[in-house]
DNA sequence: TGATAACCGAGACGGTACGTCCTGTCTTCCT
DNA sequence: AGGAAGACAGGACGTACCGTCTCGGTTATCA
């Protein structure tokens, strides 16, 4: 069955996600709220009850646009697996200070509040990212190791690398310095070469 | 010049504190309200304000409370250093089961979202538990030793050993089960020994 | 350019009126609330808000609706004046016995006690009736003199005629008696043939 | 049984009843509360509620204090009857322009909203007054027309003599003018010539 | 000359209503 | 059908006073 009329507008669904973000940096999480949103956008309430469930919705919408790109996981062949380890750390500290970090942060901050948020988040972005990061992770310790390395193993050694940059930002607040990457990196890469040691 | 008049009801702190605590487990976080608590301690909404300034700073006080006892370093002399750090990481893991760490995660996730609440929560609670653990690090790493180490790499050392267990609740949602605990331990200590090598 | 979205519905502002009034009633001003008014309506208080600043401004709009017919000036052409202006107070003197009266009463107290509501009850609703108060009266003297009374004296005689009326239910509380409807009556045309001779 | 202890404060009292006249004048009487006299008036608040039972038994209290001798009918031996009750209503124009007149003009406002006030100011007050006004005019018209009226008939003279008055100022919060109280006395007095002819 | 009872200041407390803000649903009209 | 406008029921907010109460400190009288 054919439907008739307009299809969904496109430029409304920018302006909705432009506006909560720029509200979201303007006035923090507590100050953003639906009528803000469709006001600063120049929208309907309705319009956005339509499309979104939530203000969390839609943020979880600006963060598939922006965020997936800013923590893949890129090997420089030129370089060492420490080099490259590191780097993909130092995207991690960069993207926290972005504006598409913030809204990271304050979805996770969100979902230590409500499972609704929490579950959305980890069955979407979250999940899509841990497996990017063990696949990164794999593909790094095999060059390095030359041989694979067990999957269980592989989520322990993510906890450890990703656990402390997460700890700072989220627990104190403060930016991840270069010695907590490097500190870490060599840290992780060294309980990869004991957990599996090279074949001789 | 003296104070006259009636004091500040102690039943009726207490009558707060456990409202909020029971409301939060009950609730969640979002459910959890002034009226909602004042009802349930059969206690004045102005009563409640002119005491705290608002829900969070009830939660803060009830970690105060509660939480200090739960997270402490305990040393048992007859077990060697790796089971010490062990069992220490343990007691995380079991603070976030319960009540009391349902309260940590609830506040830490709100502090993502006002920078009033993270700025409270790193000035109090955090602040302190920051500098017990470094104390707690420090004293066991003296016995491991036989050498202080310096502040700055005990930071470092914090960090790594509790970013995961964090990393872990905050971000997946997911008890910290023992191998995370296991190889974090053994990871602090390997990079503790490395980076302060015992005088021969 | 016209307007869009839904209208005022007319039965919310209905429901809100007849609360009021029977609020009145029942619990008196100092029990009547914003919050009684729209429980008992049905309706939510941010609705109240929207259409009326007050509940001072919600009984003014009654007495619009119900005051104005019952103190309209009728005339018998068949009786003569002195009936017809006898007639007019014993009006005067029910409608005080009314609820619509009773909400007058409570505006004009009011009025004392608060000059936004005394401006507003004057501007309003006493500015009219004032007028066919004195409409009134001049229509029924113009019959009685044969001649036209002056805009001044009218005034001074729609005071001798209404102020003992007002005096019995506002300052002494009690009902206005025939003796007292005849007397008044009597007393002001005798002053009105006085004023206005007859031309001969 | 004797009674020990200090007796009641006249110097607290003073300053309850001062502070509730000023902040009658000041902010009227909706922002007339118990507690702002307590603070102007430097006293506790449990200390008012001993001696008075509310704001308007506060004012009750003012105004046995200050509206007796103002509104006191005086006999001028010299002058005539007509003069003698013109004073009379302009001392009642005068009263109303006064702060004790305010003071009176509120309590009637009040008396129209709540019952207990209007029973307490007409059992107190207005009793008292009322007795004072009939006397009063029994002993002008005594001396006018040589005989004495009845009382039915002086209460009603009474009505029309100070309910053009009230009604000017309750109803129209307007001042009464000169006209007014002219036009009055000359009607009462008529009336009162007509009702008791003088026996020849 | 104490004891003791009342007065008084301060202000905590359980309440009620205030007026505001936002939610999510809905209705109406326009394109 | 999509969308702007916005009315509506509802719920929580933080504030202002109410009237009651408990504290200490301070008189004044009477034993």
């Amino acid at each position: 069955m054919s439907r008739t009329g307009p299809r969904r507008s496109e430029s409304v669904r920018l302006a909705v996600l432009h506006a909560a973000d720029d509200l979201l940096v303007e006035r923090g999480f507590a100050g953003l709220t639906i009528e803000g949103i469709a006001q600063r956008a120049g929208v309907a309430k309705q319009t956005i009850y339509r499309w979104w469930k939530s203000k969390v919705d839609i943020l979880l919408d600006t963060l598939a646009d922006d965020a997936r790109e800013a923590l893949q996981w890129r090997t420089d062949e030129a370089a060492g697996v420490e080099e490259n380890l590191a780097a993909q750390l130092r995207r991690v500290a960069d993207f926290f200070e972005a504006p598409a970090g913030r809204v990271l942060q304050a979805l996770l901050g969100h979902a230590q509040l409500e499972s609704d948020t929490a579950a959305a988040l980890r069955a979407g972005f979250l999940k899509e990212q841990r497996e990017r990061d063990v696949a990164g992770l794999r593909d790094l310790l095999a060059r390095d190791l030359e041989r694979a390395v067990d999957d269980r193993t592989l989520g322990h050694l993510a906890d450890l690398l990703l656990g402390p940059l997460y700890y700072r930002v989220l627990v104190f607040g403060a930016p991840i310095d270069e010695e907590l990457v490097d500190s870490t990196t060599r840290l992780v890469l060294t309980l990869a070469r004991e957990a599996s040691p090279k074949v001789p």
